[in-house]
DNA sequence: AATGAGCGA
């Protein structure tokens, strides 16, 4: 339901006594509240004198004097008083004075900005890393001396840990680095026979790691338990702000990982939206892959596969 | 759209 008000242009206009009361006692309800209101809304603020504000003083001490019309309609004069924080000069350590008396700097200068104002400066810094692609190893690199050549001479001596090659290649770059360690780098105690260990149960001394105790393939294809760079997973399309320990938030679920990475431009460092994620276990990875392909994280859609195997 | 960094006997 509504209740229909009627208004002429008369009554807006007409003067207003504010020490009459309703000018029409008689009239309904609703014609009595439409005085109430335009008595509140019509600022009458004009017929007042301005406000009045006084101090502070040395002692802090501010007076704001203003009027008002009270309920009745009458003219009053409200006087606050209020103490106001004095700008303490000595709660300032002494750093702090030292810098207020500073001259302007950065981009200040050449604003016209209050003393007491801050102001933010930017200034591009290119970060410097620590040894730049085609840099130092360049300048030192003697032409058609490989790293093989020089560790022939006897400057360095480049013996592959894995296959005791020489001169060839680094344990990292050895062909045969996938296949199952040297149980020697595993165990420090002279190992004793596969056969004595399964004899003795557990037996006594060092810790022989399932993968290793009789029994344990060992081929490295059927291998899926070891430790190492293959089971690893590609992540694309991931957000910007993507970074390494949500990227482990998100597969760790999966089994034990052993390593997430985020691709970062170097000049921007910003990520580049990709990433990997490896895995002890190729089961998990797969398992991983199968759940998170097309998962939506952060506003995207990931694509999880397969990585091919890193170039070295 | 896209496949990673660095170390060293």
């Amino acid at each position: 339901m509504y209740s229909v008000v009627h208004f002429t242009a008369g009554s807006l206009n007409m003067p207003i006594d504010k020490s009459d009361p309703d000018p029409n006692p008689n009239q309904s309800k609703a014609s009595k509240f439409r005085w109430g209101e335009l008595e509140e809304d019509d600022n009458l603020d004009f017929l007042l004198p301005p406000k009045e504000v006084i101090g502070p003083d040395e002692n802090g001490i501010k007076k704001v004097i203003e009027y008002k019309f009270n309920d009745e309609g009458n003219k009053v004069k409200i006087t606050t008083t209020t103490r106001v924080r004095k700008l303490a000069k000595a709660r300032l350590n002494k750093r702090a004075l030292e810098r207020r008396n500073w001259e302007k700097f950065g981009d200040a200068v050449r604003e016209d900005v209050g003393s007491r104002l801050t102001m933010v400066s930017t200034e591009e810094i290119i970060l410097e890393r620590p040894r730049t692609p085609g840099t130092k190893a360049e300048e030192i690199k003697v032409p058609g001396d490989s790293l093989a050549q020089l560790s022939k001479g006897g400057a360095v001596l480049m013996v592959c840990r894995t296959c005791g090659k020489k001169g060839d290649h680094w344990t990292s770059k050895c062909p045969y680095k996938d296949l199952a360690a040297p149980v020697e780098t595993f165990v420090d105690k002279p190992v004793a026979s596969e056969a004595s260990v399964a004899a003795s149960g557990s037996g006594k001394g060092a810790y022989v790691p399932p993968s290793m105790r009789a029994g344990a393939e060992r081929t490295a294809g059927s291998d899926m338990r070891r430790r190492n760079d293959e089971n690893s997973v590609r992540v694309t399309n991931l957000s910007e702000d993507t970074r390494e320990p949500d990227l482990l938030e998100l597969f760790r679920p999966f089994g034990a990982v052993t390593r997430v990475y985020v691709a970062m431009d170097q000049k921007t460092g910003t990520s580049r939206g990709f990433g990997f994620v490896n895995f002890v276990n190729r089961e998990d990875a797969q398992r991983a892959i199968n759940k998170l392909n097309g998962y939506g994280y952060d506003n995207l859609i990931l694509r999880v596969e397969w990585a091919t195997p890193r170039a070295n």
